[in-house]
DNA sequence: TTGAATCCGGACTCCAGCGGTCGTATACTT
DNA sequence: AAGTATACGACCGCTGGAGTCCGGATTCAA
C-alpha cells in the first residue's frame, strides 16, 4: 500500500491550482472542485484545514474564496500531507514521541525509521511551485541522485 | 499516513528472525510469533504467502517450519512489501497499467510518480541482511546521499 | 499405526478510518 | 436585505486491515 489519502491529493491539486492563478483575487472551493472534478464539500473542508494552518487565506462572502498565504516555493508537499493526514510513519508502531511498546522485540523499526526520514526529506524538497512548473520548464527540474556507500549510482532522476 | 501494513512489518521481522538463525533446521510460525509477540495464525498466513512467492521454504510435520529460500542479502524490503501488500502507489489514482480516469485533470500524479520511484528505489536497496546487521557493524551501513540539481546536499544518512 | 506437530487455505468477524454528504451558522458584498 | 461564500459539526456507508476459526493435508516420532 503505502499510499497517501485522497484528501492529501486534493490538497496538493488545490494548492497547485491556486498557484497557477495568482492573478485571481480569490478562487472559491467550488471553482477548484469543478476544475478537478472533486466533491465540493470535501474540498471545502480540506481548504478550511489549509486555512487553519496558514497555508491559504480564506475570504468569505461574495467573490470570496482562497488565496495562497505563502509563496508556492515555500510550501512543501510534506507540509501539506502533514496538515491533512497527520504525521506519517512508515511503520505502524511509531508514535510522535516514543516508540512501540515492544521496543526490544520490534527490532525492525530502527532501519525503517531512516527510510521514513528519507521519504520525508524527499517530500520536503518538493514544493507547490515544482508542481506548477511541471511540463513547462523541464530543464529546471530538480535532479536527485542516490548513491550507495561504494559510490555506485543507485538512482538518478528528476523529482 | 503513508504507512505500510502490520503484515508487511511482521513479514520483515519474520525474515529477519530466520536470517538470524541460519543454524536452525527450521523455525515454526509459532516460534517466530512468540519471539516477537505476534498473533500466531496471522503470522502463519504471512509466512505461507512468503513461501508461495519463493522467499522461504516450508516444511510440514513435526520439527517443521520455515527456512529462507534465498540469501538474506538477496531479499529486498521492496520484494517483501510487494509480496504482502501488493504494488505500492503513493497516489490513489494509480493502477498497474494505466493512470486515473481523469488524466488531464489530475496533473499532480506525474511528479508524485517520481517520488514513488524514489521510495521504491530506497526500499529495493534495503535487504534482510541489512536488518540483521543492524546495531552490530555500523561501519558497514549503506550510505545514501541525496543532492539537488545545484549540488547542495539535501540529505545524507545511513540506511 | 497412531498421534502430535506443523503447514495450508478458505471463510468469517470486527472495527477503525477514509470518502463523502447534509444542515446550519456565520461572514462578507452589493 | 438578499445572495454568495466560508466554517464546522454531525452523520454515514463501505472498504480494507487485523485477527480468528476450523477443517484438511503432511510429516515425523514413538
Amino acid at each position: 500500500m503505502l499510499r497517501l489519502t485522497k484528501k492529501a491529493d486534493y490538497a496538493l491539486m488545490a494548492l497547485k491550482y491556486l498557484a497557477e492563478h495568482p492573478e485571481s483575487s480569490a478562487l472559491s472551493a467550488k471553482d477548484i472542485a469543478e476544475a478537478y472534478h472533486i466533491p465540493q464539500q470535501l474540498l471545502a473542508k480540506i481548504l478550511q484545514r489549509l486555512a487553519k494552518v496558514g497555508m491559504v487565506k480564506s475570504h468569505a462572502g461574495m467573490n470570496g474564496g482562497y488565496v495562497l498565504a505563502k509563496e508556492p516555493d515555500r510550501i512543501s508537499a510534506f507540509e501539506v500531507i502533514f496538515a491533512i493526514d497527520g504525521p506519517l510513519f512508515i511503520t505502524s508502531c511509531f508514535t510522535q514521541e516514543g516508540n512501540c511498546d515492544l521496543t526490544n522485540s520490534c527490532t525492525i523499526k530502527e532501519p525503517l525509521a531512516r527510510v521514513n526520514e528519507t521519504i520525508s526529506s524527499v517530500l520536503k524538497n518538493i514544493h507547490i511551485s515544482d508542481l506548477v512548473e511541471e511540463g513547462r520548464s523541464p530543464m529546471e527540474r530538480k535532479l536527485v541522485t542516490i548513491r550507495s556507500a561504494s559510490g555506485e549510482k543507485i538512482l538518478h532522476h528528476v523529482v
